[in-house]
DNA sequence: TCGCATTTGTGCTCACATTCACAAAGTTAC
DNA sequence: GTAACTTTGTGAATGTGAGCACAAATGCGA
């Protein structure tokens, strides 16, 4: 296929991809056809096939796709193949459900620090680690975590993230329900639990 | 405007303008326009007037959109002008967290019910709920509870989705990384952290 | 009362995303 | 070796949503 952006959408659904992919590797099957995978994840087949021809053309005709490698290729391509570390910013009561969280590892990440503005938790562990107190995010670079979960109230957040953007953060995990206003160089994705509340009644 | 079908995109930006009306009420601003709704929600403008639209002309021109009844026509629109009761199943360390939430209020939610499947948490007190068995789920018909948040771990949740939809629960937040398969008269919302986190290293 | 400034509501166009349909490429069975 | 079958990869068609541009409506001041 001759070259073309791709799309968001695409990008949005590779993880999930990698995911499927990830099971079936512990289960130890060889191969998946792209109706097998569609079946999985609810999709349907040929938006699979597209969505994996945009990184270039890694099934086989008649069979499907090899577990192993194409597993390989999305973590290469979602630059997952490295192990990600990633700050986690508030240690209350969703950061430290976050922090225990073990979910994060299948794609590689590795929660490395975490960081509170409050006195009382700063030097409490949290798990294996201890809660760093916000100054201390600053020097995010030096420790090589471009990456960052935030779980602080609303209201803070902003501030927050500027100061990530500043110690050099390229991606932010936001979980608080606002707007994050940030340099287009840095990708921020928010989760709104309310608001994906919100919409279920209007549907029943 | 001429009957047209609304989209779910615009059914999903709804809780957005909900929150952004609800916060403008509490500082007693008393219009809006869109420009100004869409600066602080990062939106274009033309995009909040035709969803808004969709539900009828609730705007003055010249003027904007009057905040106080705004926000009730769509608290109507997406039903939240009743107080909606959710049971959330899974008290663990997500559950724990989401069951002391109070940002779901802001939409008129009301965690009404936690279960869990472990007796050593079930009668446990979680804030002023007790937890409770499992069988209990069936009953939620009675209570007047058709929404759930699903807080367990994935191998469990398309069972206990099941579970839900026999007990007549009509929306699921699914919390748990995987796809619930469901009739089409339940609408499932899912929020995967790790899948978000996921691709943020593409586009560092 | 009139003209100017403001802002909504919406038809239309464009961009993006999904899905179809089929040729190409491979496998399997005999 | 070949015929039947499976499944990929992709151009084209279709569907969906975003954004522009402007008419219509309203407010306000002179
Ligand atoms: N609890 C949930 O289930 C839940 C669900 C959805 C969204 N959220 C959102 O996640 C965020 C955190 O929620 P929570 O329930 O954990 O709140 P929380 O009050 O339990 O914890 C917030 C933590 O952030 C710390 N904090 C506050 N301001 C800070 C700052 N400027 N810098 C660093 N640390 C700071 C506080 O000390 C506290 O430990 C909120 O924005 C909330 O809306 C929470
Ligand atoms: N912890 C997090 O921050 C986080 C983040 C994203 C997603 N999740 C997802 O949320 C879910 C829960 O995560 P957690 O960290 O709270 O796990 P957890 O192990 O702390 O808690 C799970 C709870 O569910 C209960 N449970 C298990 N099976 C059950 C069943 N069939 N019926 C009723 N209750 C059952 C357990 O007794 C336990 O109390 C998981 O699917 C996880 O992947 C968690």
């Amino acid at each position: 296929m001759k070259y073309r952006k791709i799309p968001d959408e695409t990008v949005r659904r590779m993880p999930m991809y990698l995911r499927a992919l990830s099971l079936l590797e512990q289960e130890g099957q060889q191969t998946i056809s792209s109706r097998q995978l569609a079946d999985r994840l609810h999709l349907k087949p040929p938006q699979i096939r597209k969505d994996l021809s945009y990184f270039g053309a890694f099934g086989t005709r008649g069979i499907g796709y090899p577990v192993v490698s194409a597993a390989q290729q999305i973590r290469t391509i979602l630059r997952l193949d490295v192990r990600q570390k990633v700050a986690l910013i508030g240690a209350g009561r969703l950061g430290t459900a976050v922090a225990a969280y073990p979910g994060f590892s299948v794609f590689g990440f590795d929660i490395a620090a975490v960081f509170d503005k409050s006195p009382a938790k700063i030097g409490k562990k949290i798990g294996r680690l201890v809660i760093e107190d916000m100054q201390s995010v600053d020097a995010l670079e030096a420790r090589q975590i471009r990456l960052a979960i935030v779980a602080i109230p609303a209201e803070e957040a902003q501030a927050c993230a500027e100061r990530l953007v500043r110690a050099g953060v390229k991606g932010i995990l936001n979980l608080a329900p606002c707007y994050l206003a940030v340099p287009k160089r840095v990708k921020v994705v928010s989760l709104d639990m309310a608001m994906a509340l919100g919409v279920l009644p209007y549907y029943m």
